[in-house]
DNA sequence: TTCCAGGACATTT
DNA sequence: AAATGTCATGGA
């Protein structure tokens, strides 16, 4: 979770994690820390809000956090696996942290294609400060993502100003259109036969190819094989765990994966994982 | 200075 | 169909 100093989404200081969300039509802030007997609590911080949003945090905390899978599964083919062996063990615990928006999400992936990811939060930074809401709560900001029907309407210019590419832009902006249009929309993804298909439709849009498609599927849609494996940040990390000379083949992270099956989510994630530090 | 970043798409062979 | 160029900037 504080894998950058520039993040702008969610604060971590002194053991919780503090976000903020809509709900409702109530703007929550709240935080996570750690409760008894090994639980998570959830905390409100700037008002206590009405029941239901109460539940819906809670909810959101779960998926956020992704805390409905058992792991042991994972763990019983890791530990058979040359490649995720230690990686399961260094990182025993470690759930996939989940995007819960989709909007965020897209944006995100596209904001970090092809680009580091130092500039990366830059670029999400400048783009929450410029179109999102945020509260005050103790002198500090708390930021909202901004909605598709603020960008929608956005021209090239406004986020080219930002230092997004002109590409970039209008990818953006093309997704909030379809997103305001709802055209495009979480419940529609996952409302579809199967995650395959959800991957086709999201690849027939502008700016989304299959690595776009993977990397949301895997943070936002929660599909356990999604599987970015263009992802350069993969094959850094295999090419780290086996001390190989040159970065993996396709052919090769195919047939090293290939025993991963419904796994294929959490393996990526742990690989990620291993590039910090 | 050069090379490469958590790619996608348009243009050329 | 497959290789090549383009986007834009920061960091190593």
């Amino acid at each position: 979770m504080e894998r950058s100093t520039n993040e702008c989404l969610y604060r971590v200081h002194k053991g919780s994690i503090y976000k903020c969300h809509q709900i409702n039509d109530e703007t929550v802030l709240f935080r996570v820390c750690e409760g008894e007997n090994g639980t998570l609590q959830v905390e409100f911080v700037n008002t206590l809000p009405k029941k239901s949003t109460r539940i819906l945090t809670a909810k959101f905390v779960w998926n956020w956090f992704d805390l409905e899978t058992d792991l042991r599964p994972f763990y019983s083919m890791a530990e058979n696996d040359p490649l995720l062996k230690s990686l399961v063990q260094n990182y025993f615990g470690l759930r996939i942290v989940g995007v819960e928006d989709l909007f965020e999400a897209l944006c995100w992936a596209i904001m970090g294609q092809q680009i580091n990811l130092t500039f990366a939060y830059t670029l999400k930074r400048r783009f929450v400060e410029s179109f999102g809401e945020k509260i005050t709560y103790k002198d500090q900001d708390y930021w909202l993502f901004p909605r598709p029907e603020i960008i929608a309407d956005l021209s090239i210019d406004d986020l080219a100003k930002l230092q997004f590419t002109r590409r970039k832009s209008e990818y953006i902006i093309g997704m909030a259109t379809l997103m305001k249009n709802g055209i495009l929309s979480k419940q529609n993804l996952l409302h579809m036969n199967d995650f395959k298909q959800a991957e086709k439709e999201l690849i027939k849009i502008k700016g989304i190819g299959p690595w776009t498609a993977n990397y949301v599927l895997l943070r936002c849609l929660k599909d356990p094989s999604a599987f970015p494996i263009e992802d350069v940040g993969i094959h850094n990390a295999i090419k780290q765990q086996l001390k190989m000379a040159q970065k993996p083949s396709i052919e090769e992270i195919q047939q090293l994966s290939s025993g991963w099956g419904n796994w294929k989510a959490y393996a990526t994630f742990y690989l990620w994982r291993s590039l910090i530090e």
